[in-house]
RNA sequence: GGGCCCGUAGCUCAGCUGGUUAGAGCGUUCGCUUGACAUGCGAAAGGUCAGCCGUUCAAGUCGGCUCGGGCCCACCA
């Protein structure tokens, strides 16, 4: 290509970037190792690590317009920092996403008039396997279509067994240190799903329901759950209550109830509320968070009513084996019979306790889990995981870059509760534990017969010998694995491949992800990683926000207003679609996409690649190469004015990208290159390029201006600004933009 | 119940540590098929920066209150 007057009047995406792509992952300097031909005289402090990880995508699902944005604004991070000069990393990887990957399997079964349920537990697993492969190859294209810069030699799934082995370690450790431990208490039961959930994976509605007062011996109680009344053996107050200041803790009383004559005992408690209802409850220990916390206080027993798929047990008489809605009417019904019903409230609102995938009502059961003490003292003298976090922060080893959020987590942290980490599905990581059935010695009782093997390969009992052992059945929290994706890729690379990654690449610099998994998954990665390095994972946290359609509805399926990224790359191009996502929100905020926005962009993407032709077809071939502003002199006011403008503009995005103002970065580009080097300097170099006494020192200045911009403008549009450059400096791959030098 | 955020041009949003005539994109109006680009160029209209009070030489920017909108966490038998 000689000059520029062969190329097309208009840039066509489609015709570049797969090749750039190409080229690029080609070319080796994805990996932070790879050799930049002008490194060699920088120092080792500016040449150090910049780390990103990238928030490892659900393999259940292609990428959305969300990913879009996370893997845009790391990207510019990425090829900002190799452009100074730095070691630049961005490790890519997918995560099995263990109940959000099962549940959206499960739906495929059901569509397929199947179910797990129909299936071994081996192959529902290699069924989910290969589904969850092929979906990993699609957001693996995706996240190259989107021109990620990351580095694909050291791309990692989250069941790989290095990283199985990590996550392995982390949670013998924590039992050792008494960090994880095993609890039969109550917990958020999915009877669709069959597993327990984290309180964060349960979600809230309000809903109008009946609320019946039944007379209940002496008593009126009130009751939103009737089915569960069946073991209702306690009558509770509140000790204060005036009402009932003639009924002392632990008085007996006969009463007839739902199947007969019971003996009831009073319990009192501050959890009664004088306010609600008659100010009397009584009890259902095993179906109720509240009530399991008021049975604890007072060593009450309890005992199960309603079995975990949500029918009736034979406890409860004829109603055995009824589901539960169909239960309760039954059981107002014979209360009615009997006279004890008092009235029943019909106005009733309440919110009620959902899984938030199926919607189902959760039922809370009694179901053994493990769980992670977040408020307990390591036993080395550390303090508690959560305090880790919040220490964190104080020491500002971890910055929050979006401020608003250092609130919201602190005050997560604030009331943080202990995370169930076990979960009863199939698609996950099993856990590493056995319990032994005989128990022959002391060893085996201290332990209540667990133990933890992370090979994961036992026979016999290490304590008694005994060969009566069982795997527990459960797999964890998806957020288990994922929290420790900072240290745990590096290490299992190190252990695939034998590098030094962790020791190299660790901590990471910037953890760049959507505010809504701030909880799920950021503050798990602080905790995890000062537990299991006493390091932070990363040093600032960078939150973008959701992006939102035109009316700034939340994108869903079922509105049918969902933006798939690829298919507005096809339209626009992926740098318009980059540019649009970045260029007018701050950190932190919605963003509202619209499809003008993106086609705004793609004609920037134009107007570069026009400005780049005319600067070309103005000068000879030769004289590419006197990019040196040296030998630039500013003859009239439009030279001194641009060049002014563009160090300006240089400085402002250069800031502009060190303080994660990328929005800014953007507009102080966009308005440099467009209204500022098109509209102004290049009309002025019309005249200046006819005049003898001006025409090549106007050349130059043109030129300079090209190269600076394309080089300002990489991170945002990478391809377009590729795509320029190989036409001036040709395809070998250490000309690559890519890896040119970012102006000071 | 606890906490967070927002209210700037018709629409969607920028405006960092308070400092000259408050910006962008899209839209609107008028004029331009000029050899880089009509995916373009030039020009124009359009804002009492929700309201009120305060701090200050100076407030869209800081503080308080009011009105309006959104979100998160917890959760009631």
């Amino acid at each position: 290509m000689e000059t520029m007057e062969e190329l097309a009047k208009a840039y066509d995406p489609g015709q570049y970037e797969a090749d750039i792509y190409k080229r690029w992952e080609d070319s080796g300097f994805f990996a932070p190792e790879a050799h930049l031909p002008w490194v060699d005289n920088l120092s080792e402090a500016e040449r150090r690590p910049f780390t990103i990880m990238l928030p490892l995508p659900n393999a259940n699902a292609p990428l959305h317009v969300g990913h879009a944005l996370g893997l845009t604004i790391q990207d510019i991070l990425t090829r900002y920092h190799r452009m100074r000069g730095r070691r630049a990393l961005w490790l890519p990887g997918t995560d099995h996403a263990g109940f959000e990957t099962q549940v959206v399997f499960e739906k495929k079964l059901e569509k397929e008039g199947t179910s797990r349920f129909k299936m071994t537990r081996e192959e529902f697993y290699k069924a989910c396997w290969d589904f969850v492969q092929h979906n990993k190859h699609l957001s693996e294209n995706g996240i190259r279509r989107l021109g990620a810069s990351c580095d694909w030699s050291r791309n990692i799934f989250s069941l790989d067994p290095e990283i199985v082995k990590v996550v392995y370690a982390t949670f013998k450790q924590m039992y050792a240190d008494g960090l994880i431990y095993r609890a039969g208490r109550i917990c958020n039961w999915c009877p669709k799903h069959q597993t327990g959930l984290a309180d964060l994976e349960t979600k809230y509605e309000e809903r109008q329901e009946q609320f019946y007062y039944f007379k209940y011996g002496p008593f009126v109680i009130g009751t939103s759950r009737p089915e569960t009344k069946f073991g209702d053996k306690y009558v509770v107050m509140h000790p204060d209550d005036k009402r009932y200041t003639r009924y002392k803790h632990g008085d007996k009383l006969n009463l007839e109830w739902i199947n007969g004559s019971i003996t009831a005992t009073v319990i009192k408690d501050e959890a009664a509320d004088m306010e609600f209802g008659t100010g009397v409850m009584t009890i259902t220990p095993a179906h109720s968070a509240v009530d399991f916390e008021i049975a604890e206080r007072h060593k009450l027993d309890v005992e199960q009513v309603i079995d975990k798929r949500g029918k009736m047990l034979p406890m409860t008489g004829e109603f055995s084996g009824m589901k539960i809605l169909d239960a309760r009417v039954k059981i107002v019904e014979k209360l009615q019979g009997k006279g004890l019903v008092d009235h029943i409230d019909d106005k009733y609102k309440h919110n009620v306790q959902l899984c938030y995938k199926c919607g189902n009502l959760i039922e809370p059961q009694i179901v053994p889990q493990w769980y992670i003490a977040m408020t307990k003292q390591l036993p080395d003298g550390r303090p508690s995981l959560r305090d880790m976090a919040v220490q964190a922060l104080d020491k500002k080893e971890v910055e929050i870059v979006t401020e608003k959020f250092e609130k919201t987590y602190r005050h997560w942290m604030e009331n943080i509760r202990d995370w169930p980490i076990s979960r009863q599905i199939w698609w996950g990581i099993p856990l590493p534990v056995w319990y032994c059935q005989r128990m022959q010695n002391d060893e085996c009782r201290m332990k209540n017969g667990v133990i933890v093997d992370v090979e994961n390969t036992l026979t016999v009992c290490p304590h008694c010998d005994s060969t009566e052992i069982i795997h527990d059945p459960d797999t964890f929290d998806t957020w288990f694995s994922s929290g420790q994706w900072p240290y745990a890729t590096l290490m299992a690379n190190d252990a695939k491949h034998g590098t030094k990654d962790f020791e190299t690449y660790f901590p990471t610099q910037v953890m760049e992800t959507g505010w809504d998994i701030i909880f799920f998954w950021v503050a798990r990665m602080v905790m995890m990683s000062y537990y299991r390095t006493s390091k932070p994972p990363f040093e600032k946290i960078f939150l973008h926000g959701l992006v939102r359609d035109k009316d700034r509805q939340k994108m869903s399926k079922s509105k049918g207003n969902v933006i798939d990224p690829l298919g507005v790359i096809d339209t626009y191009g992926t740098d318009a679609l980059r540019f649009a996502l970045v260029f007018s929100t701050a950190a932190g905020n919605d963003i509202p996409l619209a499809e003008d926005k993106v086609k705004g962009m793609k004609h920037f993407a134009n107007k570069l690649w026009n400005i780049a032709r005319f600067v070309l077809t103005n000068l000879e071939v030769s004289k590419l190469q006197i990019s040196s502003s040296k030998s630039i002199e500013t003859k009239t006011e439009a030279d001194k004015t641009i060049i002014l403008e563009l160090q300006q503009t240089i400085e402002g995005v250069t800031s502009g990208l060190e303080a994660f103002r990328l929005h800014e970065a953007a507009q102080t580009i966009y308005d440099f290159v467009w209204h500022k080097l098109a509209d102004v300097y290049l009309e002025a170099s019309k005249t200046q390029l006819v005049d003898e006494a001006f025409a090549d020192n106007t050349k130059k200045i043109l030129l300079h201006n090209l190269i600076m911009s394309l080089k300002l403008l990489h991170p945002f549009m990478p391809f377009v600004t590729e795509a320029i450059w190989s036409e001036m400096y040709g395809k070998e791959k250490e000309k690559l933009l890519m890896i040119q030098k970012w102006p000071i």
